[in-house]
RNA sequence: GCCCGGGUGGUGGAAUGGCAGACACGGAGGAUUCAAAAUCCUCUGCCCGAAAGGGCGUGCGGGUUCAAGUCCCGCCCCGGGCACCA
């Protein structure tokens, strides 16, 4: 290579990649050592320097709670984090006393895979990892308060996570208060016999079992034998909500299997109707708020109950949103795994038994054998795919419909579920599509009794309409006539007034299956005896810690294996002997743990007070940064995070903190005041002829926009950034080649915080220019010292800058950091512009702007303009409003809506003055013709129209 | 199928019913340089035109309005959520 060597004659104070690193570094050590970003508590060990903030509002930013992943970050993940940090740093300029924290949520799967792997205890692997993201987010500069960085795994964090545990153990619903009370007001109520047991056995004369059966059935934490969710790829039994429409783990899409399995749940259905209602007081995407409404799935309806033909001890119960079409029932359905299928079953089928309804069975309960079978085999995607396709047998059985004492046949078909209503239905098939195909396929009778419109040429009609051939005059029920609302009031009515039924609210909501066959999570506090009943582990005896584990050797597990808790090979650990009140006794401890959710659903109030010993967080110190003293609902002032957590998280955390602001833990009834979804990073991804993704780094444009890997064609798409998709950027490269504030002003100039945007390397080079003309602006790249005079502004720059401030500020404040971004921009381009040093009256304000969106450059302007503090509580600039105005200003003059010219008026010009100058323009003269405009549109300071 | 979002230059995106395309990337040209990088300046939606200027243009089709990316009606496409939920 003869290549001619090279001189370098970079500016020695250049704002390049060297310098910014360099800057970066000393910003971050300095504000470490002084404990800048230091939120200050009003009581406890986090309250030194509280007097100098105690006059100013507080406002509480959340990030949503990290996963400290081992593949380390990628350029997408701090999207969210830099957003909140450029809020929080703004709102500390604009005077509120700002916290702003982050933590680990370390438990999980992938630590405890990892650890199987290589025998490595999870821990190790776990604070590796978050040693590596803690690195790694400090070099962004983050403005966290370090000292209340917690990670779930933390022994100290989670006997925290225990005693809330137990604190929603020892609690029940009291339905009459609408709240949650502690289990000991339970029990002195059985006592004293103000409450009622239900078991028709008085308190005093029951066992010591069987009250402590009684007491744990109203727990909000309890032990149900239930089907569950396992999957055996994953060793554990899932939340229904893990499991996705497909019958798969939403990690890692293994199959999941229904199976009955002891575990414990959490009771948010109690809850169900406040999770709901509370919404109204939120400030959350409407998006979030829909998801979760559908979520929780309350319709209001009634429950019916048919008596069974024949068989006077079975009734069946139904829910159905439309008891006013009780006339129009003509069959029944009920789940294939109902339990009252065996009675309705009969022996023989009824005389005249359609073939089609049979199955090609000799008897009904071998055609309800062999339907259950086929249920049983049949996958939840094939059942969707083939919906409309009603498969189904009688049972022989007949119900008798409360209405008009019409015997209906019963059913059994797999388009009635289990879990959701009573597992039964009334078919309607009139009024319901999906009873209406049933019907069709069985050749079933249809009467409608809602009156569809006249042109209605469909099939079943759930429309509004009036009730048709709906009456019984001798049992006192017309409905005929009415609409559907009152036909529903009347039916209800009549339903309670003779025992058939009543009026009732259903919900799609679950309790929450809240155990895990894991080991890298949460121990419970809980120890059983010889009973096998649950007993709590009292306060004193916490932190249950984890036991050190030797044996990570993968268990091969198919869908018949029994789930094994890998707590149970901790033989020292399982088995325990405690004094309980009732001296030493030999206790075996619950060997499943808690799911991940359980330490994000608190963290935030953990977050308030790190150190505490004696309490999950003090309550002066809940009280200050939870409560809105303007009155609102309280809670987290903002809480960013990506939308995937819409529905789970979101809702088990506002169930815990309802079931502490019940029992009197925390101030208000909800976490998160305000929520705010940010966009995700995409990325270009590149495959290329076989399918197989090539290194995204390494692919070529052509000049014809077409892509190249090895001179190969490859083929893009958009996709998630990440290892599978060997498209993925880190920041640890964007600080090497541009520093850590480039990176940051590149992601909020990308696009809204709230949308998708693709990234694009080749893009970051713009705001690296835009912070390398701000710094020449300021600073001579000869000598490294400022470049600012004390001279007057020209009055055009001042005006500008006054209309940026108020731009940005606006925008800052509405978290649209891309505009700000703009408008900072146009103004330095001004400024560009200007000969000669800057003036300081100019260059402050332009700094202290950028400071939130780049700190660590800055505050070194800020520095080398010769302020020994940090501009960290500087006031943000202010705008005169006076400025904003000028005197004359240029507007359009269209004509038939077109712009034809523009003139410059006075800015305080009224419509006739605009007009008389637009029509004495030349160009309007000209266009007129001498013409009379028909009408002429003049809005002042805007724009003027004729029309001719 | 139902419920939410969203469709604007080559690209990311900007626009209280009032100049569509701010700002940036990319591209073209120029200044500077022995040369290059860097920097600075100019241009850059499409079409016609030498220019002046004109026409078209925010997914498609209608409508309201002096004026529509923005409001209304009907479609199409993309993304997300839910889904035989009684």
């Amino acid at each position: 290579m003869n290549r001619v060597p090279q001189v370098d004659d970079t500016p020695p104070h250049r704002y390049d990649a060297r310098l910014a690193n360099e800057i970066e570094k000393k910003w971050q050590d300095r504000w470490e050592a002084e404990g800048t970003f230091h939120a200050p508590n009003p009581v406890g060990d986090l309250a030194e320097g509280f007097d100098e903030v105690a006059d100013l509002p507080k406002l509480y930013v959340l990030d949503m709670f990290p996963y400290p992943s081992g593949s380390g970050l990628h350029v997408g993940h701090p999207l969210g984090f830099i957003g909140t940090d450029v809020y929080a740093r703004y709102m500390r300029m604009t005077g509120h006393n700002v916290l702003h924290a982050m933590g680990y949520d370390a438990f999980g799967l992938p630590a405890e895979e990892h650890a199987r792997q290589t025998g490595e205890h999870p821990r190790v692997n776990t604070e590796a990892n978050i040693a590596n993201m803690r690195r790694q987010l400090r070099a962004l500069g983050l403005a966290h308060d370090e000292r209340r960085s917690v990670a779930t795994t933390d022994v100290s964090f989670y006997r925290w996570t225990q005693w809330i545990f137990l604190q929603i153990f020892s609690s029940w619903y009291d339905p009459e208060a609408d709240r949650a009370r502690p289990v000991a007001d339970l029990i002195a109520e059985f006592e004293s016999g103000e409450r009622d047991t239900g078991t028709g056995t008085p308190w005093a004369e029951m066992s010591e079992i069987q009250r402590r059966e009684l007491i744990d059935s109203h727990r909000l934490a309890y032990v149900d034998e239930a089907e569950v969710n396992w999957c055996p790829a994953l060793g554990t039994v899932l939340a229904n909500e893990e499991v996705t429409a497909e019958g798969r783990s939403e990690r890692g899409n293994h199959p999941v299997f229904r199976r009955p399995l002891r575990q414990w749940k959490m009771r948010i259905t109690a809850y169900a109707d406040r999770l709901l209602a509370d919404l109204d007081l939120v400030d959350w995407p409407n998006s979030v708020k829909i998801m979760q409404r559908n979520w929780i799935g309350r319709s209001e309806g009634a429950r019916v109950f048919f008596d069974v033909a024949d068989r006077p001890d079975a009734t069946i119960e139904v829910f159905t949103t439309r008891p006013d079409t009780l006339f129009g029932a003509t069959y029944m359905v009920l789940a294939p795994e109902h339990p009252l299928v065996e009675q309705v079953t009969t022996e023989t089928w009824p005389e005249g038994t359609p073939d089609r309804w049979t199955g090609g069975a000799a008897t009904p309960a071998e055609a309800v054998a062999a339907y259950r079978e086929y249920t049983a085999r049949r996958s939840d995607l094939e059942r969707q795919v083939d919906a409309r396709d009603k498969t189904g047998v009688f049972t022989g059985g007949y119900a008798v419909n409360p209405v008009n004492g019409d015997r209906l046949p019963v059913f059994i078909a797999d388009y009635v579920m289990m879990g959701y209503g009573t597992g039964a239905i009334m078919a309607v098939p009139a009024q319901d599509q999906r009873d209406w195909d049933f019907a069709a396929a069985f050749d079933l009778p249809v009467i409608r009794t809602v009156q569809p419109p006249d042109d209605f040429e469909g099939e079943a009609w759930t429309g509004e309409g009036t009730t048709i051939n709906s009456a019984n005059p001798e049992a006192g029920l017309v409905l005929d006539g009415l609409g559907v609302e009152e036909a529903k009031t009347t039916i209800i009515a009549w339903l309670t007034e003779h025992g058939h039924g009543e009026g009732t609210v259903t919900y799609k909501l679950r309790d929450w299956l809240f155990s895990r066959q894991r080991y890298w999570g949460e121990p419970f506090p809980i120890v059983y005896d010889d009973t096998g009943l649950p007993i709590a582990l009292p306060e004193e005896m916490l932190p249950v810690e984890l036991p050190e584990l030797i044996d990570w050797a993968p268990r091969s597990l198919d869908e018949n294996a029994e789930p094994e808790p890998p707590l149970g090979r901790a033989t020292d650990w399982a088995e325990v002997e405690l004094d309980l009140g009732e001296g030493p006794r030999k206790y075996r401890r619950e060997l499943n743990t808690m799911p991940q959710w359980a330490g994000s659903c608190w963290y935030y109030l953990r977050y308030l007070d790190p150190t505490n010993d004696g309490a999950f967080v003090d309550s002066t110190v809940e009280r200050y940064w939870m409560t809105d003293p303007t009155g609102g609902v309280g809670g987290v002032d903002l809480y960013v995070g990506g939308v995937e957590h819409a529905v789970l998280h979101l809702l088990y955390a506002r169930f815990w903190h309802k079931v502490l602001y019940d029992l009197g833990h925390v101030s208000g009834p909800e976490p998160f005041s305000r929520l705010y979804n940010q966009g995700y990073i995409q990325a270009a991804a590149f495959q290329d002829s076989r399918g197989v993704y090539v290194p995204a780094a390494e692919v070529v444009e052509e000049p014809d926009g077409s892509f190249t890997y090895q001179g190969q064609p490859v083929e893009r798409i958009f996709g998630k950034m990440g290892k599978s998709l060997r498209n993925a950027v880190t920041p640890d490269e964007m600080y090497e080649s541009y520093g850590a504030d480039t990176l940051r002003l590149y992601e909020m100039f990308m696009g809204p915080m709230d949308q998708d945007r693709p990234w694009e390397t080749k893009s970051v080079i713009g705001s690296h220019r835009l912070l390398q003309r701000v710094w020449r602006n300021l600073i001579d790249e000869q000598t490294g010292q400022p470049n600012i005079s004390d001279v007057e502004a020209p009055e055009e720059l001042r005006r500008s800058l006054h209309r940026t401030i108020a731009g940005v500020t606006e925008d800052f404040a509405a978290m649209r950091f891309n505009t700000a971004i703009a408008k900072i921009t146009e103004f330095n381009n001004e400024l560009t512009r200007l000969e000669g040093p800057t003036p300081e009256e100019l260059a402050t304000p332009l700094v202290l702007m950028l400071a939130p969106l780049v700190p660590h450059f800055a505050e070194e302007l800020w520095s080398r303009m010769g302020h020994p503090r940090s501009l960290i509580r500087e006031p943000f600039p202010t705008f005169d409003p006076g400025l904003l105005t000028s005197d004359t200003v240029e507007i359009p003059v269209q004509m038939n809506g077109k712009v034809r010219t523009r003139i410059t008026v006075p800015a305080d010009a009224d419509r006739e003055a605009m007009t008389a100058a637009a029509l004495a323009s030349p160009r309007v003269v000209e266009l007129l013709g001498g013409a009379e405009p028909r009408k002429v549109i003049a809005v002042p300071g805007r724009l003027v129209n004729i029309v001719v």
